[in-house]
DNA sequence: AGCACGCCGACT
DNA sequence: GTCGGCGTGCTC
């Protein structure tokens, strides 16, 4: 009887071989197979055919069921996750099970089934839109139900900000109902027009390489705010459409958003699915099924999009390369930027990596001469820079943490009816309780942390494990009713804006204040109404939303990332700035950047002022070289975590050992430590840090290592982790 | 990862 | 006298 080997979804680096029973139908590698294991039934892949089975014969099972004859992933989407897989030290079965749907995963069948539409009835495309004039919500809805064929998911209506009331409402009136459907686009065929806007000679300059690329090539788009990259990719994808081919867009978590997908929308008359967090199960797999079968002209996705097939590969574009959220942080570790050049080179197609301020990984590839350098540094349109300036906040008095120099500044364009933003990243309202009598701070029992005082309503919560408990009225220590706090939070600068400008309302954006689901969205629209003056936020605030009538931003305490102990620290307080930097005056207005520091003369803060990001980022890179930092070397990080110190401590301690044997590469083995937060939710962490100069070496070494670990006796009461390439040692 | 097997504390 | 705590070991 022939034997196939699978892989299934657990985290061992082993496969499984099973049984094929006789007169059994046609079979390939990266089938979908249903095998027994254990006493339950699993789901596995077939990697191997006709295996010769080290295994006892007797041992064997045969397989209950095969899922399909052929493989589910075309050639290049396996290979990519073999290299995925190999490249990150994690069990085939796993990466596999990761990058397919979750239905998929399951065991059901990979083909499309029914999803449910709204859809206008006979009698709500026939009636008058203005008979619904005093259900504003409801007109919206059914202007919108109409235009859609064969109606909206429930995932579109949520983009689109429908809410189910105003799709109840209608359904009373038999205005709209809903269906059952299963969706079928068939072919596209895109027809250029010619409604791209004019380009600059940067601009076309860059879209002419990416045009001129034959096979895989990476490109750099380095665009300053402003600069109209999306405008390059527009351009780029429209070719790309025309040679029938399709195009996958990745963008970071934060950046998937009705307006991005209106723009792709508005622009192209082609199929399009978007890959987010709102879709259900069987959305989620239409979507997917959709891009392999090649039904889907463009496929806009975060991180795991990366996974997705498709028919007719023919571009990828990473927009905001530098965005942290392309790198998974549990389980599997992936890249996906990464992982997307691997894929170009798989795939024979151009990526594109756009940014304005490019991580200092992909600057180097770029200087490297691995991709091609496509700068673009004229503002699109009457934007105009910024000024930007440095406040030292030494020996000044400062109310909210906000000195006299930026009060100042804020009446004068509060005053001219302007808004204002300001960055602080500290959520809570302050970010320790402590006695004034004994000095004993308030201390997560779980965690070696303070806890964040919260007010309205007020409590104390750990942002380490999340963990609360009430404002307490004494110290614990010394029975003292003097207890005060010490540092400054969002909510406190807003008690203090509120106090020193009460005719400005003040928007406070914070992981506290959106909790909501929605009301982000809502305070964003409430913010271009017009309806806030102030906007106070964390850094959430800076990423993806655009202001037009913000005049002046400030960033009110940047010391922190001047010092940290994580070498990125520089690199992302940079990235942060310019980002900030361009949320002010984009459009006609003027804008003003205040950063505000106990260190004005600090290299950094004054080469990122005086100089821009490009330099910095070159001075930075310079700094790494000498350092010997990625990306010079290259680096993984296992850590663990158990309740136990000792236990952890012992394996932390006996996996240095192992390495360091094993170590006949010359890479740096550095011995175990703890790590940056020792004691989080009740569990004592440790990370032992592995570096080499050549990738190769470091791979050798992990490749050894990662085996022997696993046979280590107590590898199952310690909580481990491997992180190649990791973004933070958090 | 699951799940069973296997030895020590508070209960129908 | 049992039910159940989670330590350890295995799954083709």
């Amino acid at each position: 009887m022939k034997i196939v080997r699978v892989a299934l979804a657990i985290p061992l680096l082993k496969y499984f071989d099973y049984l094929l029973p006789g007169g059994v139908s046609a079979l390939e590698v990266g089938s979908r197979v249903k095998v027994p294991f254990g006493n339950s039934q699993r789901i596995a892949v077939v990697v191997e055919l006709d295996v010769q089975s080290e295994v006892p014969q007797d041992k064997l099972r045969p397989l209950t069921e095969i899922l399909e004859p052929e493989a589910l992933l075309p050639d290049s989407i396996w290979k990519l996750l073999r290299w995925a897989s190999d490249y990150y030290h994690y069990g085939f079965g796993e990466v596999f099970s990761q990058a397919i749907p979750a239905p998929l995963r399951r065991g059901e069948p990979a083909r499309p089934s029914p999803i449910s539409y709204w859809q206008a009835t006979k009698q709500g495309r026939a009636c008058d839109l203005n008979d619904l004039k005093r259900a504003v919500k409801q007109q919206i809805a059914l202007n919108a139900l109409r235009h859609a064929e064969p109606g909206l998911t429930n995932a579109e209506l949520r983009l689109q900000d429908i809410a189910n009331a105003a799709l109840q409402g209608l359904a009373k009136k038999d205005l709209a109902e809903q269906v059952e459907h299963t969706p079928q686009t068939g072919q596209w065929h895109y027809q250029q027009s010619e409604d791209g806007l004019r380009l600059n000679t940067e601009q076309a300059l860059a879209v002419a390489a990416i045009n001129n690329a034959d096979g895989f090539q990476g490109f750099l788009l380095e665009g300053i705010t402003g600069s109209g990259k999306t405008e390059v990719y527009l351009q780029a994808i429209a070719n790309v459409l025309q040679q029938g081919k399709q195009v996958l867009v990745m963008v970071p978590e934060i950046g998937l958003t009705p307006q991005t997908l209106q723009r792709f929308a508005k622009r192209f008359a082609v199929p399009i699915v978007a890959l987010h967090s709102g879709l259900n199960d069987n959305e989620r797999l239409s979507a997917w099924l959709q891009a392999r079968s090649g039904e889907a002209a463009i496929i806009i996705g975060t991180r795991s999009a990366v996974f997705t097939p498709l028919k007719h590969p023919g571009l990828i574009v990473i927009d905001e390369e530098h965005d942290s959220s392309f790198k998974q942080q549990d389980s599997f570790r992936y890249h996906a930027r990464d992982l997307a050049l691997v894929r170009g080179k798989l795939e024979q197609t151009p990526v594109i990596l756009g940014s304005a301020t490019p991580c200092l990984e992909t600057l180097q590839n770029a200087l490297a001469g691995r991709f091609s350098h496509l700068e673009l540094k004229q503002r699109a349109g009457r934007a105009s820079l910024a000024k930007q300036t440095l406040v030292d906040i030494r020996q000044q008095p400062l109310q909210g943490g906000m000195s006299p120099l930026l009060l100042k500044r804020m009446k004068q364009e509060l005053k001219a009816g302007n808004q204002v933003m300001l960055f602080l990243n500290r959520r809570g309202y302050a970010p320790a309780l402590l006695c004034h009598e004994c000095g004993t701070v308030c201390e997560c029992a779980r965690c070696d942390a303070y806890y964040t005082l919260h007010q309205n309503p007020s409590y104390l919560a750990c942002h380490h494990c999340g963990s609360q408990r009430p404002v307490p009225h004494q110290c614990e220590n010394c029975g003292s009713t003097n207890l005060v706090t010490t540092g400054l939070g969002t909510e406190q600068v807003q008690d203090t804006l509120e106090q020193l400008f009460p005719d400005y309302p003040v928007a406070r954006i914070d992981r506290d204040s959106t909790r909501r689901k929605g009301s982000l969205e809502a305070l964003l629209d409430k913010i271009n109404q017009q309806k806030y003056s102030i906007l106070l936020g964390t850094q959430m605030l800076a990423k993806g939303h655009h202001f037009p009538k913000v005049t002046l931003v400030a960033l009110l305490d940047i010391d922190h990332a001047l010092f940290s102990s994580d070498f990125r620290a520089a690199e992302k307080l940079a990235q942060l700035y310019v980002q900030v930097a361009g949320r002010a005056g984009r459009a006609e207005l003027a804008g003003e950047v205040l950063l505000q520091s106990h260190h004005p003369e600090h290299e950094l803060l004054q080469d990122l002022v005086n100089n821009g990001y490009q330099h910095f980022a070159r001075f930075a890179l310079n700094e790494r070289q000498q350092t010997q930092l990625p990306p010079f070397n290259y680096q993984a990080l296992l850590r663990f975590e158990a309740p136990q110190a000792n236990a952890v401590n012992a394996f932390a301690e006996q996996c240095y050992q192992q390495a360091l044997q094993l170590n006949q590469f010359g890479c740096w083995v550095f011995p175990a430590t703890e790590a940056p937060q020792p004691r989080r939710a009740g569990k004592y962490r440790m990370q032992l840090l592995l570096q080499a100069e050549q990738r190769r070496a470091l791979h050798q070494l992990l490749a050894r290592l990662r085996p022997q670990i696993d046979q280590l006796p107590s590898a199952n009461r310690v909580r481990w982790s491997l992180d190649v390439d990791p973004q933070d040692m958090l």
